[in-house]
DNA sequence: CGTTCGGTTGAAAGTCTTCAAGGAGGGTGG
DNA sequence: CCACCCTCCTTGAAGACTTTCAACCGAACG
């Protein structure tokens, strides 16, 4: 497992892939639907819960499984309304927000493909979940599931493990968010997608990818960092004419000087 | 479970309980050391980890426990250090810490009796604990801990019920953290320790308790709430010359007003 | 009784937000 | 194919909020 992981993990080219996939998914949605074989295909069978299952269970799972694809902007899940279902998520990302009675709102997690989507012990989740790009989920009833996770220890172990990752990740979020600058915020966030935004390959995290995508839109971005969308543009601005990156199209980036972008996420 | 949780579970009267049970608790200490009747009297054996635990569990937990008592300000888990142990919070506040390198500190967890310190599955803590008060705990040493946990799923469950706590109430402060002003930090802050020091008595939470003591310091409360000690004193007062709560010695809180506190723990 | 430490208060400075206006890209319809 | 519109992003200037710097207070302690 990754120690001191900064943000969220996200998984090998997450944002890039979501429209290569797009296509060609749609046809793996019908033989999905058949048990036991349709797994073999699936993009994150070795990075998400599956993984770490032995055959009965990953069997038992695949039997109430149901693949879901929703457009970008569409719920998952409500705060306040009843949960109905798990997910793992195939493609795409999904946040997970929190807010205010008038309208502040916080991003308090952002989930990609192999990441797990819902609160186990919980009839109503306490955030509101919401696909930020065209998101694939394989999703299972949650009654099932739990039916599943009481059976089964090894989901359980697996489930806690990510939880534990989460955990850290929303604590490394809390320093930034409580103690960083704006431009230290934006430059970490950054890094953070450069460092988790992998080249495929077991465990091919940790290095700094020079060039990706970004996976928010500017107003989720300011969202993500407790800033506004202003600022968020002002520090890209300051990051550009530094010369530690490129930006063309507002989405996509290039690290030019990582040493530079590395200085600015810690320094004021 | 409670849901909606704000800020951290404080469990039973926690903040002053502290120099209360110090004493008799030296007593407790030896007779503790003797395993399997030694939980019968302790504070959190029907609220810790040990109150869902089989006998056979607990048994074989306590063997493996040994008291420790910490002043306030000593160290308990460290980052970049080896983790040598697991605890469970007997009496007193444990505050987790994050920093930067130029001393920028941030508050990413406050644990109280019944809860537990220390991340499973993992070499090195993320973060740094330490005492804010006089501690007690009930510590495991990490090797027999982990061998344990994965002998009873009992426990390994009731680990992960507290980490998705955990979860939820960084997630509550994610949102204090990027979107309050200072005024609502403050008093949501005092909002979240009235509504978790609660009577004793089952699952007494929910209720706001009038009168209290602030389990942290202004400089950890600054630090809990990504603000500066002056910024935390000016709402203190702002919040005492309009009525709602009054404070006596800069650590004893009455809530005078409740609908008023409430009011400026959201509005602008 | 002086020192120290944690907390309070005031004034100035700085950072981030707010308000307002101006692009740039992508889709639609003429 | 181009004009138009819509959305998302950028930029500027003014204002608000929080921090910084500095002085002061008061209780605890030797």
């Amino acid at each position: 497992m990754q120690k001191n992981d900064f943000g969220p993990r996200i998984t090998r080219e997450a944002p890039r892939v979501n429209r290569i996939i797009s296509r060609e998914a749609a046809n793996r949605d019908r033989r999905c639907a058949e048990p036991p074989s349709a797994c073999d295909n699936c993009t994150v069978r070795w990075q998400a819960l599956c993984a770490h299952l032995s055959p009965t269970e990953l069997f038992a799972l695949n039997q109430i499984a149901r693949r879901r694809r929703l457009r970008a902007g569409q719920r998952i899940l409500s705060d306040q309304e009843q949960m109905e279902s798990f997910a793992v998520i195939i493609s795409g990302a999904v946040k997970l927000t929190k807010s205010l009675l008038d309208g502040r709102q916080q991003i308090v997690g952002l989930l990609f493909p192999a990441d797990f989507v819902g609160r186990p012990f919980a009839e109503r989740g306490s955030y509101h979940a919401e696909a930020t790009t065209e998101v694939e989920l394989c999703s299972f009833p949650s009654a099932a599931f739990e039916r599943l996770v009481q059976q089964h220890p090894g989901i359980e172990h697996e489930l806690f493990r990510q939880a534990l990752e989460q955990l850290d990740m929303s604590q490394e979020w809390m320093l930034l968010l409580g103690r960083k600058t704006s431009l230290e915020k934006v430059a970490s966030f950054l890094l953070a997608v450069a460092r988790h935004v992998r080249p495929p390959g077991p465990e091919g995290a940790g290095e700094l990818r020079m060039h990706f995508d970004m996976p928010l839109s500017r107003s989720d971005t300011a969202d993500y960092l407790g800033l506004t969308i202003e600022t968020v543009s002002r520090q890209f601005r300051i990051l550009k004419s530094s010369g530690a990156i490129r930006v063309s199209g507002a989405r996509s980036i290039t690290i030019l000087d990582p040493a530079k972008l590395e200085a600015a996420a810690t320094l004021k």
